[in-house]
DNA sequence: TTGGAAAGTCAACAATACTGACGTAAATTG
DNA sequence: CAATTTACGTCAGTATTGTTGACTTTCCAA
């Protein structure tokens, strides 16, 4: 619209890089992020839990047997920040830690079936919006919303990404 | 508690909805999330600040003048976490707060050069990897892309992203 | 003039993250 | 076999961001 600067071209095969439409897709991605997450936060405020506890709680339940160490590469924490949730799950049996067979050193993390019970309930809750958020937008926006995701993320996890997607 | 969960139809027509589409983009959403914030997280960390700071800086540069009680609504936080940031940008001249002039209660909140000169940096890291991803993607998965946001938003910042897209 | 809204402050607390240091057990390497 | 590395856990200290609750000051409006 006005002297924004570089990004736009002469003509208007361009027009949804400028800076106007990049700065509301930044806020979209505000906006987005907060009711992706109010739903479980909402029920987890209940539990002495928190989203740490959500993510450890998710990822065990999409890997089950994963490693401690490949936990720590997808959450990207530090190992004591993580432990400190992964105690207090083992601990009010949520989750199971057993030490790995071929290598003991390794501990193999596991849902309980109460902590399957709150992983449905929590996974339930975020589904639940994003059905409704695709179904409004139709199979084709699904696709985009996708595409973009994709190419936000760092490139240190596309690999874990190319997996998703494919597996 | 269904297999299905009934989210799919016999043929495929809705099969973009079906419960690990689901899961995807709600991974999707997380990675991409993260890798939305990793850049300016890390000059912020530089400063003394984080992204609460952040997020106070790009609001009243998109809202010069806005009121304390605005920004409350825009960022969801209370008014004693947001005044800790407000105080600490006052303080270091990043932020300057003025008399109201029709309501000597209220404060406009407003960046000062410096601020100004720390939310372009911030933003253009932000913008410049929103940028590379649309570019990816192209305009029609953009335009995806920003339809699914929208509709995973909660209805209460509706009013405030319906302003955000027309104006 | 009095009630209430807006803003600011102080205190206490909780969740999540970080760094650094240390210990134990098990696997790997020389 | 001895030394080193790896995996995991833990303790201590600190920072950021969020919450409640209580309180004061300012000042508009009925």
């Amino acid at each position: 619209m006005q002297d924004n600067s570089g990004s736009d071209t002469i003509g208007d095969s361009l027009l949804f890089l400028t800076d106007d439409q990049l700065l509301q897709g930044i806020e979209l991605m505000f906006f987005a992020y907060r009711g992706f997450t109010s739903d479980p936060d909402k029920i987890l405020s209940n539990h002495t839990y928190g989203r740490a506890h959500h993510r450890a709680i998710h990822f065990v339940n999409r890997h089950p047997g994963i490693t401690v160490n490949a936990l720590l590469d997808i959450l990207g924490v530090t190992k004591q920040s993580l432990n400190r949730v992964l105690r207090q799950l083992i601990k009010d049996n949520l989750i199971d830690s057993r030490v790995g067979k071929s290598d003991r050193r390794e501990r193999n993390l596991f849902l309980t079936a109460d902590g399957t019970a709150l992983e449905r309930q929590l996974s339930e809750a975020q589904r639940s919006r994003m059905r409704t958020a695709y179904k409004a937008a139709g199979p084709n926006a699904v696709q985009g919303f996708r595409r973009v995701l994709e190419n936000i993320i760092d490139p240190n996890m596309q690999s874990y990404v190319k997996k998703l997607i494919s597996g």
